[in-house]
DNA sequence: CCCACGACCTGCTGGC
DNA sequence: TGCCAGCAGGTCGTGG
């Protein structure tokens, strides 16, 4: 499930339940995830409140009010489900933690191949942890536009869909949405990422319109996330290999290929 | 610095 | 029916 835009509707469900509320209860039901819960998790957590919770790329900050702040990762399989008061405690094999928080409320980290993890690190510190320092811009700030990406892409040889999921080039995008954005900029997943700038390093046509794509489809995801959504017809090539393209006038065929041992799925025909 | 690759986990699908 | 390879939306550490 989580790349950014999954992951921001993840954050608007904790915010409303977390953001006021005090942890009453901290439960970790194994030492680990993909790496070991810090020394003191659940101790330094409970009686405190949540102050903010916010998102950096794929990562979720729930800033507490002891000074600490809370950094969680969804991995590939990670979810959260909130549990009004009452209900009834049904705690599955892959239920990792649970917080009961001061509104009654039961929030329950879930993650069946145990990608995710969680740590706990001064707030003051965030921005040195290491999982986060070396994060690019946010798609969606300002500060991302074609020249950020043309300037991040200039001196790399890679392919451009590789590019893409390094978090240093831009932060939060992973395969589905990387590749749907390529599409939508009719731009090749395999041309050179150093393609997209000019030889100093400026911003070309394509760097102007995957710019705008990678926007354009993060936004469109983030709007359609809140809503009870039908999985069909949510993306115009993710796991379309085989089918007609549905750019307008195009005619092409959805082809999937390998790159770095992940699908690619692309247009022949109009991504150039 | 850049880049490729394997490791970490569980579950589902499709082919034989 | 069972079994096994391949694949799944992410990141990190280790090499060259």
């Amino acid at each position: 499930m989580p790349e950014l835009p999954e992951v921001e509707s993840v954050r608007r469900a904790l915010e409303r339940v977390m953001v006021g509320a005090t942890f009453d209860e901290v439960v970790l039901r194994r030492p680990d995830l993909r790496t070991p819960f810090p020394e003191a998790f659940a101790t330094r957590l409970t009686g405190r409140t949540v102050v903010a919770l916010t998102r950096r790329a794929k990562y979720l900050l729930a800033e507490a009010s002891s000074g600490d702040s809370l950094v969680m990762h969804l991995g590939m399989s990670g979810d959260f489900r909130v549990e009004r008061a009452g209900a009834p405690l049904e705690i599955g094999v892959h239920d990792h933690v649970v917080f009961r928080m001061s509104s009654g409320a039961r929030i329950v980290f879930n993650d069946y191949r145990r990608f995710g993890f969680m740590d706990l690190v001064p707030t003051a510190q965030l921005t040195n942890h290491a999982s986060l320092r070396a994060l690019g811009p946010e798609p969606l700030s300002a500060s991302f536009d074609a020249a950020t990406l043309a300037r991040a892409c200039h001196r790399r040889r890679v392919a451009i869909k590789i590019a893409l999921l390094d978090q240093r080039v831009v932060a939060g995008l992973g395969n589905i949405y990387a590749v749907e954005a390529l599409h939508r900029a009719r731009v090749s997943p395999f041309r050179r990422a150093s393609t997209l700038a000019t030889r100093s390093g400026g911003p070309r046509e394509s760097a102007v319109r995957l710019a705008a794509a990678i926007k354009h489809v993060l936004e469109h995801a983030i709007d359609r996330a809140g809503r009870a959504d039908d999985r069909a017809g949510r993306f115009r090539v993710y796991e379309r290999a085989g089918q007609r393209c549905l750019r307008r006038g195009c005619g092409g065929r959805i082809a999937r290929r390998l790159q770095a041992g992940r699908s690619t799925f692309y247009c022949p025909v109009c991504q150039r």
